[in-house]
RNA sequence: GCGGCAUUAGCUCAGCUGGAUAGAGCAACGGCCUUCUAAGCCGUAGGUCACACGUUCGAGUCGUGUAUGCCGCACCA
């Protein structure tokens, strides 16, 4: 059958009798580790320092774990590797947990584990519910996560919902791996953007149209621009976040325009995000560290270090001494600060308010902000580490609909808005798409896809997963207290196996997503698990007369219905009971 | 020109600290509903992992160079 494996079979297979009730995947792999190293110890005691790497391969054939130690030792010892790991094989001292092993391949050992030991997860799951694959290792750390941060000149775009999906996701991964997290919303709301858009919202209010000659040349051109003039001179009130905002209806009072825009246009931005499910903790505003005196404050601060100069009636930061290609400046010859010191400003007080973790979510167009940024934080020589805050950058989102792209352009107002999005497809398979995705890498965001209620569409499949497991469990009318202490010996088909091993791995997809900040990891694991179980659904019933093998498959769906909703959770997608 | 990100099946994309025969989904073709929801399953076909060198037992993965695409390179944000 297989090509040649030297199987080599424990001495000692039989006492299964023992009680496993929860081995984590993590104990496993450190106890087939330690049966390794005593091996090791036997085989090359020279080499008693040698990590012991265990992997988990790729096809089941390969067992459940495998290590390539021997092909570590081939060149130290001048063996053959595959000698070597008969060696090895014969070295290793006995275990409940393992019921076979073989040297395949170029000398790789494989391992297979005994039946109880796959079992033990679905106890594991059963007993910890919804906080199966939490970890605890933030210790209550504090973290804060930036993300989203528009200007409050528009409607929240397709690049913005990304940054809201994934920045979302992390946040719930982190908390979901023990760490405090705390979600903030920085709004830009001072500096030339903003004096735009009050002369385009001011140019409407006055009836000038982008056609008109007297059109400002960067005017937002957008149609929202007349809703918001509209609404002012009809003097509306606007109740935003934290303030109460009415307007004016004086088409020369530039003041209120802005104030009463401002307010506008995040009220908009809060609806959108709040259709979308995402929730911020802290708003903070840049006009804010100006009155607040921040920005001066940390102005002072820079060149009390030593680093800034003046050169042409401006003020500059030797950025280049930071890594920085060339200088910038800071302070503009006609008196106003550039974007970039408020920025510092902001983050110095994020470093005062305790967080010793930070991590910035922003589109990649921003991406030369980080070193400027970093740069004047360094200069200001306050203990702040170089590579402090952290940075997830997501690149371009393309939004195509029947075939053709659907172009994106703020100014032009002629872009897909995160809203439109969230009404066309939904809010769930919104979210997904833009999450599933690897941040670093250009997304196309199909709409037809994303609004199929088809096979096609993964987010569906995912969610069907659920519905159909909801639908046994409801059809068997039974208690489900019972499940956890169902014998699970009756569970031994390639799709039963194939699940239980999929479900062992989730805590550890949970880890390496909040490790690298990834969030689409969760979405390709759910994918994976809802098909191991659509498979293991059309080849097999659950609902069948023999009592036990009943209720121990009821037991394995009932974990993995636990597993999905948690995993549905982190990317804050619902999991429906029915479909 | 400089910097960042990318390049994997016809299309959209995975590929964990280098590991065994590179994987899904869609599209194509062929099967499965008197049985727990066919929003599902099973099978077939589809590849020079952009290219070239290098590192080593072993490279889609690491290094250097080249090509192509996107983004940035303001006294905008």
């Amino acid at each position: 059958m297989r090509c040649m494996p030297v199987i080599a079979m424990q001495a000692t297979l039989e006492p299964v009798k023992i009680t496993i009730f929860s081995i984590p995947r993590i104990a496993l792999k450190a106890h087939l580790t330690e049966l390794l190293t005593q091996a090791a110890k036997a085989v090359a005691p020279e080499q008693a320092d040698l990590a012991i790497v265990l992997e988990r391969p790729k096809s089941a054939e390969h067992g459940d774990f495998a290590t390539n130690l021997a092909m570590m030792l081939a060149r130290p010892l001048k063996q053959n590797p595959r000698a070597i790991a008969e060696s090895l094989i014969n070295a290793l001292p006995a275990s409940h947990y393992v019921a076979k092993t073989e040297i395949a391949g170029a000398g790789f050992i494989n391992f297979f584990l005994s039946p109880a030991a796959k079992h033990a997860v679905v106890r594991d799951i059963l007993s910890k519910g919804n906080d199966f694959g939490r970890h605890s290792h933030g210790q209550k750390r504090k973290v804060q996560v930036e993300f989203v941060s528009a200007n409050p000149t528009g409607p929240l775009h397709v690049g913005h919902g990304r940054g809201a999906a994934v920045g979302d996701c992390l946040c719930r991964l982190l908390d979901a791996t023990g760490w405090d997290v705390t979600r903030e919303f920085y709004y830009n709301d001072a500096g030339a953007q903003i004096d735009n858009l009050t002369l385009s919202v001011q140019c409407r209010c006055k009836g000038l149209t982008p056609d008109d000659p007297a059109w400002p040349e960067d005017g937002y051109r957008g149609d929202y621009i007349v809703d918001v003039a509209n609404a002012y001179m009809a003097k509306e009130k606007i109740d935003a976040e934290d303030k109460h905002v009415i307007g004016a209806g004086d088409p020369d009072n530039t003041a209120a325009i802005r104030e009463f825009a401002v307010a506008y246009l995040r009220r908009e931005q809060d609806l959108d995000l709040r259709a979308f499910d995402v929730h911020f903790d802290v708003y903070s505003l840049e006009s804010a560290l100006y009155t607040e005196g921040k920005v001066e404050k940390t102005v002072q601060q820079l060149i009390a270090s030593g680093h800034t100069y003046e050169q042409d009636d401006a003020l500059w930061l030797r950025t280049t001494k930071f890594g920085d290609d060339k200088d910038r400046v800071m302070r503009k010859r006609e008196g106003g600060y550039t974007y970039f010191v408020p920025d510092v400003a902001y983050h110095v007080d994020k470093w005062q308010r305790g967080f010793t973790r930070v991590i910035n979510e922003q589109g990649a167009d921003h991406h030369s902000t980080i070193t400027r940024v970093r740069a004047g934080l360094q200069a200001l020589d306050i203990g702040i580490p170089q590579a402090w805050p952290d940075y997830v950058l997501h690149q371009m989102v393309t939004v195509m609909r029947g075939g053709e792209e659907v172009k994106l352009s703020k100014r032009a107002g002629s872009y897909v808005t995160l809203r439109d999005l969230i009404d066309e497809v939904g809010r769930d398979a919104t979210r997904y798409f833009l999450a599933a995705r690897r941040a670093d890498s250009q997304l196309i965001f199909d709409i037809d896809l994303a609004r199929a209620h088809t096979n096609d569409n993964p987010v569906y499949y995912i969610q069907y997963a659920h519905a159909r497991i909801c639908s046994v469990l409801e059809q068997w009318g039974g208690d489900t207290s019972i499940l956890p202490d169902t014998a699970l010996a009756p569970l031994t088909t390639t799709h039963e196996l194939a699940l239980l091993q999929r479900l062992a791995e989730y805590p550890k997809t949970v880890e390496t997503a909040a490790q690298e900040l990834a969030p689409h990891i969760i979405a390709y694991y759910l994918k994976d698990l809802a098909g191991d179980l659509h498979s293991y659904y059309n080849a097999q019933q659950f609902l069948v007369e023999d009592e036990a093998v009943k209720h121990a498959r009821l037991a394995l769906v009932f974990a993995t219905r636990f597993v999905l909703q948690s995993g549905l959770q982190l990317l804050g997608v619902n999991a429906p009971e029915k479909m």
